[in-house]
DNA sequence: ATATTTATTATTGTCGACAATCCTACATCA
DNA sequence: TGATGTAGGATTGTCGACAATAATAAATAT
């Protein structure tokens, strides 16, 4: 890697750098309606932090797609939208192709043991009824391919698709009591990523993906006229 | 397209906005040396704007990549590196053989008429031997792919990955009086996707990216021990 | 002379205030 | 009654100033 932000220090850094993660989490943890408009005043009074400090973080997370700025109009969270959704499936799919094709032939051991821990953690978490941890928990284990891969644009690629997930999950979590991944979901998943065959993996994460779109599609159409 | 933000706007919108493009201009024309700090002061002073919209912009650079930033620091030029280029073209590279497969079926007389019309324009401006008129021409000449897909995200990640693209061609440019792309460089990219094989499009593209990526490779060899 | 510490200065981070724009409610007119 | 226009208030856009941090230069000690 050559220039990159790690920008994920856990609460270090600048007052926007906070103030962008805590904003996020407010509209992950599902606190915020979608489509709701973001009063800045309101937010940065909310927040405790100044408006042009809490402008900047909301650029950033205009930028991900997290928030819809309007010049003049306002900042608002993005709504949930079944053609929304289809593209961040589709998207998310050719992405995660690709870091499968550039971390296939860096597997080794210790990479494929990390896999296995982060599945397992997600287990837990389904175990234990924690809807939110579970969503956290699915995110990072699809993240291993991307960290694998050491692609650094890839990796920000997801670093921007990944919020949007969570916000689609988090909905659908907030909505029904149960939203999150099922306990068996990844077994596959995880048996091919420590197999020999590419193109199966490809193929397999097609159906993978094509499955949890229509989970979290099924849900938005429940809730439309 | 459910919610999108054209800010592409010629000249009009919030200060901010024309601020960042013209940033991008002013680095995009080579103005700028690579790696070089961007004093907040006297670029507010030069562009005529206050330092927090001129934050707010370079904030979004940042997230493009054209710049980074490093808190308490500044933000900087992104370097020439190699490593880099790399990475811009792979992805690229699986990026645009993600939109060919989304706009595929999505072709029809006008929009390969479209397509013709901006190669010829290309051809035109390397006539006239018009170096950085040929460098967007190109851009142009690609993004056709994305903007026909009618994908949001593909468009936007396109969005975000040209200005380094161009970025890099201006370096070159600058560099060597030559640089931009060849008179055919695109005959055989215009001949498959006017053709009826989806495959040898996908597969050209490898190509033809890989000979774009060697060309400037090796420039930027030419300038490092 | 070199290394370490201490001022000094330059630059970035953050803030509160003012200006420009938009939305709403009310008034005016056909 | 409906449409159009016009204040008023609320919200965003932009700015200049102050505080916190890092880079630099000077001074001291070994």
């Amino acid at each position: 890697m050559t220039q990159q932000v790690s920008s994920t220090e856990k609460s270090g850094g600048t007052l926007k750098d906070r103030t962008l993660e805590r904003l996020q989490k407010l509209i992950l943890t599902g606190d915020l309606e979608p489509g709701a408009k973001l009063l800045e005043t309101q937010l940065s009074a909310q927040l405790d932090v100044s408006r042009a400090t809490l402008r900047e973080a909301m650029v950033q997370l205009s930028e991900i797609g997290l928030l819809v700025y309007l010049p003049f109009r306002g900042t608002f969270l993005r709504k949930l939208d079944p053609v929304d959704l289809d593209e961040i499936y589709s998207f998310r799919t050719g992405l995660e192709k690709m870091a499968f094709q550039f971390c296939w032939d860096k597997r080794d051991l210790i990479s494929l043991a990390d896999l296995q821990m982060r599945n397992n953690r997600l287990c837990d978490c389904i175990t234990q009824n924690d809807p939110y941890g579970a969503i956290m928990a699915e995110m990072h284990l699809h993240s291993w391919c991307y960290e694998l891969s050491g692609h650094t644009l890839l990796l920000q690629s997801w670093g921007r698709l990944k919020p949007n997930l969570q916000f689609y999950f988090a909905m659908h979590q907030k909505a029904h009591g149960r939203g999150g991944p099922l306990r068996e979901s990844h077994d596959k998943y995880i048996e091919l990523a420590n197999g020999d065959s590419l193109a199966d993996m490809l193929d397999h994460l097609e159906d993978h993906m094509q499955q949890g779109l229509e989970n979290t599609m099924k849900f938005l159409n429940e809730r439309s006229p």
